[in-house]
DNA sequence: AATTCACGCAACCGCTGTTCG
DNA sequence: GCGAACAGCGGTTGCGTGAAT
């Protein structure tokens, strides 16, 4: 189940830990505390590292930590939390007792994340999606200033080529509304079409499959935002920083629709 | 029965934040 | 104010186990 006990370079044993080594430390915590993670493995006659130490304890040896199934009610809870702090496991442990983060960061993704997903795409539906939208924006408050900036400035060119792509895809005489059709202006879809490509496709693969256009243009709607020629700012983000940036701001609402 | 594959989870790695001299 | 040491965190890895073929 874990790696195979070894002894790396420096001598000091890593993998799984044995009954002796548990008690050992076990003991000598209950006895003298851990206030030198570094020094403790020494005095408590082990050859690991004070890392290790600290793991094994927090992770298994702690007599608070509880073993066993998660019951329904603690799987809703970190759910409900992982969808409000993000990946933010210590802060999630700090809500459940007796689970470490490390074990509930493997819970989730081994079990609750598929739930999650099953849970959003079954709960999908219009009237969900202007608080979707609130989420989203929530989601880039951990963001600098000045990075928020730049995000909406790619925001904003994504919003303003897709609301062309749209007015142009439903006033041509195509029945297919949905994607990029071959009416559309050929300058117009050459701008599109890299969008599409690069940010769009995989979530439209994916989770949001049926997720409209005009879905994403409200969630790139950022208030107060200069609004850009399209001839003075090139559709896709000049420079790979700015390529994350866009990247980052969708996948937050990702993480919030989770 | 043998082999392959996917899953689950303990442990590790590397990074960041905090404390201390 | 600065750098080193340390603690803590989140992401990733390795490998045992059981199910599927």
């Amino acid at each position: 189940m874990v790696r195979a006990p070894y002894f790396d370079k420096n001598g000091t044993k890593r993998g799984a830990w044995s009954q002796d080594e548990d008690s050992k430390l076990k003991a000598y915590i209950e006895t003298y505390g851990h206030r030198n993670w570094r020094e403790l493995p020494k005095l408590a006659g082990l050859s690991r590292c004070g890392k290790s130490c600290r793991l094994r304890w927090v992770n298994y040896l702690h007599p608070n930590v509880k073993r066993g199934n998660y019951t329904s009610e603690e799987e809703d809870l970190i759910i409900n939390l992982r969808r409000d702090f993000g990946s933010k496991w210590s802060l999630i442990a700090k809500e459940l007792p007796g689970r470490s983060d490390n074990e509930i960061k493997n819970h989730w993704h081994t079990h609750l994340r598929k739930r999650a997903d099953l849970s959003f795409s079954e709960n999908k539906s219009a009237e969900n999606l202007e608080s979707h939208e609130e989420k989203s924006m929530s989601g880039l408050s951990h963001l600098m200033e000045e990075d928020r900036a730049d995000i909406s400035l790619a925001a904003e060119s994504v919003r303003t080529l897709s609301a062309e792509y749209i007015k142009s895809s439903t006033s041509s005489s195509s029945s297919d509304s949905c994607h990029a059709g071959s009416n559309i202006d050929s300058s117009l879809s050459s701008k599109v079409q890299p969008f599409e490509d690069s940010l769009m496709k995989p979530y439209l693969a994916d989770t949001f499959s049926n997720t409209s256009y005009e879905y994403w243009i409200s969630v790139m709607d950022l208030p107060n935002r200069p609004f850009m020629d399209l001839p003075n700012r090139p559709f896709l983000p000049p420079s790979e920083r700015d390529m994350l940036m866009v990247d980052d701001f969708l996948w937050s609402g990702v993480e919030y629709f989770q």
